[in-house]
DNA sequence: TCCCGGTTTAACCATCCGGTTAATCTTTTT
DNA sequence: AAAAAGATTAACCGGATGGTTAAACCGGGA
């Protein structure tokens, strides 16, 4: 039963971890609290990790992989760039859609420790060289307007998720704090953000 | 004085509490080391703002006039649309290339108490109403394509906003952490950005 | 059955931290 | 100059918190 059991507690714990992580961050979580949501002693936690600063880091990392989709097959497609573009922006923004909380966790915690955030980034294989390069391949072959190519990739993030890190602003400043219809706004942005940015890069 | 002093050492907490908490939030900051940056005891600061949590929120709202500049004037005047957005674009990246760390602070402790800061945001007059009628009528007049104007709003806001939240996972993956390089990108972004978003939505 | 390794717990510890108090120092008022 | 009012400090307090320890528990093998 050991490996059994091993397994179910520890998971029990990146669960409680995660929640309570996501919620409050790592300065505002309580080690206590993470126990209780998962059901056993804080000791056990201290057992399983010996830290709050490894847990965390074992929570940033498993929660950092799913913000970073794989992009590589989209990127090595031979698919046209509009098709390409489009169906990132709908894939990303559903990813987002089902971690609503994932991109406010993130940019909060991502200032904490640079050089941490750097080696996450490495061992989750991010690599935007590739898509930076194939930016540049369609501008030369004139499919999209030229300009810095990075300005391009930072544009395409930012209507991603600063809709959803900014949440509670904008879901006061537009919805009235209606939850269901700022949902709704998301929903629909997979559909006006591919239009409004092929819109602005596309030459016909 | 009376007066210089008291104006002088609450200046100075003040300042030091902008420091302390835009590095380190709410949770992270410690009074003692807030007093310490002040140069003065930790009594005095609970003698000034009785408690950590007034004190923040006096430099929450303090922050918070920085990142929504009075655009009510360009919204009321009668210039074309580009140039409308244009010099808000230009002026807003202005004032974050002088903020950096604003938009990260702001969307950190956005999430702790939504009341509050709805509170702030009617206490700082944000009218997000005028600038949705503005979009609304040029749409009307065919001037820039039609759309969801919240959507327009959102999208001109990302792209001034995200490049500065993000900031250090950008860094890392553009620049290889080259901070002068990173400041270069985001005061190019004044061009790139307008140029972007006209191209996207001008009618001609 | 008894022991042994890994697991889980209750109790504990040292430190940190927000906040208070009473005394001192400084400025203003009379 | 004395007293009153205000600003500042050192010392302290109680509770919270991350982490430790030693004992109990539990399943599997001898």
């Amino acid at each position: 039963m050991n490996e059994l059991k091993k397994d179910n507690t520890e998971e029990k714990i990146l669960n409680a971890a995660q929640t309570v992580f996501i919620k409050k961050g790592l300065d505002g979580s309580r080690m206590q609290e993470i126990a209780d949501h998962a059901g056993i002693n804080k000791a056990l936690l201290h057992y399983y990790f010996r830290t709050k600063q490894k847990l965390f880091e074992a929570i940033f990392k498993k929660v950092f992989k799913h913000v970073f989709p794989k992009i590589e097959m989209l990127v090595l497609s031979d698919l046209p760039i509009e098709e390409k573009l489009g169906t990132f922006i709908e894939k990303y923004i559903d990813v987002l859609l089902k971690n609503p909380y994932l991109p406010a966790f993130i940019l909060k915690e991502m200032n904490r420790d640079p050089v941490f955030l750097a080696s996450v980034m490495k061992s989750q294989g991010v690599h935007p060289e590739h898509i930076l390069k194939m930016f540049e391949k369609e501008m030369e072959a004139g499919t999209i307007s030229k300009m810095d190519p990075r300005d391009l990739m930072v544009n395409v993030l930012g209507f991603c998720i600063f809709p959803f890190a900014a949440k509670p602003l904008l879901n006061i400043m537009f919805f009235e704090n209606d939850k269901k219809a700022y949902n709704n706004f998301l929903k629909k942005r997979k559909e006006t953000v591919k239009k409004f940015i092929l819109n602005s890069i596309l030459i016909r």
